[in-house]
RNA sequence: GCCGGGAUAGCUCAGCUGGUUAGAGCGUCGGAAUCAUAAUCCGUAGGUCGGGGGUUCAAGUCCCUCUCCCGGUACCA
């Protein structure tokens, strides 16, 4: 056979600066598991790659915030995410990282490569610089007021308040988020990358490309009817891959055009642990290699326009044969999101159940064609009614039954009928319908068909009826025996690609081995009678309502945490009404005595009089107070400080040695509302 | 605002270029069976395919319009 044929598989890097959930896993990592283990049993040349994306703002941004190197940061994503994976069985050749030197390398090449040819270009623009800090800010690490809206924590790319989009040179007051100090505007030189050049080409090529999803299509036409943009491929950063040019300090490639780079350099990686440093080439310069690019649709842009441009530019790799994208999977008709900290996390849910029955459930509900949603009563359901009812329980029915009537041997097979002839055809032709749709990206579809032959499968026990059999005729009873033994063998090839574990265990109960195992043998199951049965086992224990009912609490715990504390620092207008700021009037004021810097206020608000202690002696003398209205937070829970009660606490702005109150412009009465 | 997507049985979803009584799984209800993790098998009920209008011999499927949800993107004060 001159099959020369090959199948690169990438799964998209996950970003690493938070876990990963299992909306990530329905997206874009356990279609292509499921993908590489068919492909693999039907004897393909496959490699499977994935890695850490581990550069750009957001990283480096989370890392100032926690006050620890970006290195730590991604350190604990990569190594939870990593094994968020191996829990879940998602088995890449290589779950490489983009912060590794084979990457930095790799990603330098490719642009002096784009470089020397001249395709980039150059082209200077505005931006905000921190004098304090040293450094350009990115757009997200401005904060400042909404020219719109007026709102006064606008961020720099968008204001969340009236959702108008921004540049940070729009904001009025733009402020640091890391030091609050005023940037200045100031001039950065960036390249560029002509993706308008290449709409072109990359229309004519996509053109060719048929058996693409609708739902994939549609972003790319979208794209196209708008128009591409040359895009800025630098950025003024520290942390990242860095631009391999003199004169270029304190910029990187932009996070987006180094990442799928990493795509590359993680097959370099593999194949040089693999001791043959050139075999990469076979896979991302040789037509005969089929890459495809599993995905979530947030990244369609990347994959199917940006990237493959960037091949084309450099020339020599091949291009994407497909990029089967799936939607999001929501919780409850709410969307999981990283940035918002809601969804289910794998790290939590492979704790409580097994990587199969999630594996299952979430196949099941593969957002394939359309946002889709899961639930942990799915999750209960798909186990307890699918996996244990129809699967494991014929399995079991089958074992048992084996080894209470037949010693535990598998029986002979004297007869066959027409019965039984019947069963296996289907079963043949289910595997084989059931591998066509895994190649069509039907996963969904796929595991549905495979279902359905355990149900073919307990219909044949059913209406043969061997616990009657084994009564009138042994030698009959144990054919029937035989062949559900097969079939139980079918039925771990047809499962393996979708929940592994279990089908180890089935082949372990057959005494098969498991390396040789190929997608032929489920249309042959051949199994030898005679032979003695391992040891029964419950494939798939069912799941209580008690386990589903902490783990649902569970979630709305996180949620509701969630909310108060967002990645980035983010409340909802619910969280800013708890809080209720007034105008007081500042009646008397003294130096709390012994202390260093507390004062001792006698305020008013509205029509009562409250008393509050402050740390501002070093900033303000009591007499200079008096009289003046300041904001206080009126339903702050009483404290004592130096044994003196504070109902409250005033505002003001503090940057260094500077503190300054807040106060009203222009007279109100005292007791109004702030907000 | 503009562009795109979605709205199909109680639930989760399939329905390609328009064509017989609109499908599947789960759940419901009834029956059969009792080897099996009270697990199986058979059957039943359940939908004016988001609302309205149109094209057609024929529309969930095409066109128009409205409502709601989700993405993307532009701008005004």
């Amino acid at each position: 056979m001159q099959n020369n044929q090959r199948y690169l598989v990438t799964a998209a890097l996950p970003y690493a600066n938070n876990h990963l959930h299992i909306g990530h896993i329905a997206g874009a990592y356990l279609p292509p598991d499921i993908y590489v283990r068919y492909m693999r049993m039907k004897g393909e040349d496959v490699i499977f790659i994935c890695g850490s994306d581990e550069h750009g703002t957001a990283i480096e941004m989370a890392a100032i915030q926690e006050g620890i190197q970006p290195r730590e940061i991604i350190d604990r994503y990569h190594f939870s995410n990593k094994k968020a994976f191996e829990d879940l069985r998602i088995d890449f050749d290589i779950y490489s990282r983009t912060s590794n030197e084979v990457h930095h390398k790799t990603a330098q090449e490719f642009f002096l490569n784009l470089h020397e040819k001249g395709i980039l270009f150059t082209k200077s623009e505005k931006q905000l610089y921190s004098e304090k800090e040293k450094r350009f800010l990115a757009d997200r690490f401005v904060t400042g007021t909404c020219p719109n809206c007026g709102y006064e924590n606008a961020r720099g790319d968008e204001c969340e308040n009236c959702g108008s989009n921004l540049s940070p040179l729009e904001l009025i007051n733009p402020r640091s988020k890391i030091t609050g100090d005023t940037p200045v505007v100031k001039e950065s030189t960036h390249f560029h990358f002509p993706l308008d050049k290449y709409q072109e080409k990359l229309e004519e090529w996509l053109k060719s490309k048929n058996g693409w999803k609708q739902n994939v299509m549609n972003y790319i036409k979208g794209w196209m009817k708008t128009g591409l943009k040359e895009r800025a491929i630098t950025r003024d950063l520290e942390w990242g891959v860095k631009v391999p040019l003199e004169g270029y300090d304190g910029k990187v490639l932009y996070v987006w055009f180094d990442a799928p780079i990493g795509y590359i350099s993680a097959t370099k990686e593999l194949f040089e642990l693999r001791g043959d440093a050139d075999g990469w080439k076979r896979y991302w310069l040789d037509n005969d290699t089929k890459l495809i690019h599993f995905i979530g649709k947030d990244n369609i842009v990347f994959h199917t326009i940006i990237f493959p441009a960037m091949l084309m530019a450099h020339g020599g790799f091949i291009l994407p044969e497909n990029v089967p994208a799936n939607e999001f999977l929501n919780i409850g008709g709410q969307k999981q999101s990283k940035s918002r900290g809601t969804g289910i996390l794998v790290k939590d849910i492979v704790a409580k159940f097994s990587a199969d029955s999630v594996r299952y459930a979430l196949a099941a509900s593969l957002p394939e064609n359309r946002d889709s949603e899961f639930s942990w009563e799915d999750l209960q359901a798909r186990n307890n009614n699918e996996l244990a009812a129809i699967l494991g329980n014929f399995v079991n029915r089958t074992v048992v039954f084996a080894k209470n009537k037949f010693g535990n041997k598998i029986a002979d097979r004297t007869e066959s009928t027409p019965e039984s002839e019947d069963l296996f055809r289907y079963v043949s032709s289910q595997a084989e319908l059931t591998g066509k749709l895994i190649e069509e990206f039907r996963i969904k579809d796929a595991l549905s068909e495979a279902m359905n032959v355990a149900r073919a499968a307990n219909k044949y026990f059913n209406d043969t009826e061997p616990w009657k059999l084994i009564k009138t005729d042994k030698e009959k009873c144990g054919s029937i025996i035989n062949d559900c033994l097969r079939v139980c063998f079918s039925l771990a090839v047809i499962f393996r690609p979708f929940i592994p574990g279990a089908s180890d265990k089935i082949l372990g109960i057959l005494g098969i081995d498991t390396a040789s195992i190929t997608w032929k043998d489920a249309s042959n199951p051949a199994i030898p009678a005679g032979a003695e049965l391992g040891e029964n086992m419950i494939l798939f224990p069912l799941i209580e309502d008690e386990e589903i009912k902490p783990a649902e609490k569970q979630k709305e715990e996180v949620t509701s945490s969630a909310e108060d504390k967002t990645e980035d620092g983010l409340i909802t207008i619910d969280d800013f009404r708890k809080v209720q700021f007034k105008v007081a009037e500042v009646l008397e004021c003294e130096k709390v005595e012994n202390s260093r810097k507390l004062l001792k206020l006698r305020l008013k608000v509205g029509d009562k009089e409250k008393q509050i202690v402050s740390g501002i002696s070093e900033y303000y003398k009591p007499e200079e107070l008096i009289g003046r209205l300041i904001i206080v937070v009126d339903n702050l829970k009483p404290s004592k400080l130096m044994g003196i009660e504070s109902h409250g606490m005033l505002l003001a702005a503090k940057s260094g040695k500077e503190l300054k109150l807040v106060t009203v412009d222009g007279n109100i009465a005292p007791g109004a509302e702030v907000n």
